[in-house]
DNA sequence: AATCTGATCGTG
DNA sequence: ACGATCAGATTA
């Protein structure tokens, strides 16, 4: 409806340079783009997880290691990882330099995709065509003007720590199905 | 060197 | 409810 108000403006490292606690609700209805010129595939953002360093369940909760190692990084870098042999995800680094944090992008919308095809981390990046060559790449989300959409918090997903921790935030899918940042 | 464990997904 | 499938982390 309103979505794509103003020019779509690159989010700046400065906004990822916060908590995942903060960063992740905020990332609801943002513009992933992934690539660049006429084969970017852009993806709007509606559900994301919060993991941090004093957080049981995360990656960085035993400290940096080679695979996480981007999570200690600098912030707005996208963390890709490998898991059960098969998927793959992909999160947005968040937090100062040297904070083991980041925000994993479990869905979205991209335009003329099947949402059934990008409603879980592992389809996403399936759908995004992003894999461990993407690790460490920076992140390019754009804010189109459309504003943080109302969203409902439960615990997240397949973990088997801090299973009660309400780090999960998921928005109404856009009516209009749209995952074009604008023009 | 051996074992365990997944921030998942599709099928039964 | 379960199996696929393997890299990375942990333990010895």
């Amino acid at each position: 409806m309103t979505a794509g108000v103003g020019r779509p403006r690159r989010l700046p490292v400065s906004f990822f340079a916060r908590d995942a606690t903060v960063v992740a609700p905020e990332l609801l209805h943002k513009v992933l783009r992934v690539g660049s010129g006429a084969g970017a595939i852009d993806a709007r953002i509606v559900e994301v997880e919060a993991y941090t360093q004093d957080d049981p369940a995360s990656h960085s909760w035993r400290g940096e290691t080679a695979r996480n190692a981007v999570m200690f990084g600098p912030p707005g870098r996208l963390y890709v990882y490998f898991v059960y042999g098969m998927h793959h995800c992909v999160n947005i680094v968040t937090g100062a330099r040297g904070d083991g944090q980041a925000v994993l992008v479990r869905a979205a919308v991209i335009d003329g995709v099947d949402p059934r095809r990008s409603n879980g981390p592992g389809k996403l990046t399936v759908a995004l065509g992003v894999d461990r060559t993407h690790d460490g790449v920076r992140a390019n989300v754009l804010d189109d003007g459309t504003p943080v959409p109302m969203a409902t918090v439960t615990p997240r997903v397949g973990i088997t720590k801090a299973v009660d921790w309400l780090r999960r935030w998921e928005a109404a899918w856009p009516s209009d199905g749209s995952a074009r940042a604008g023009s």
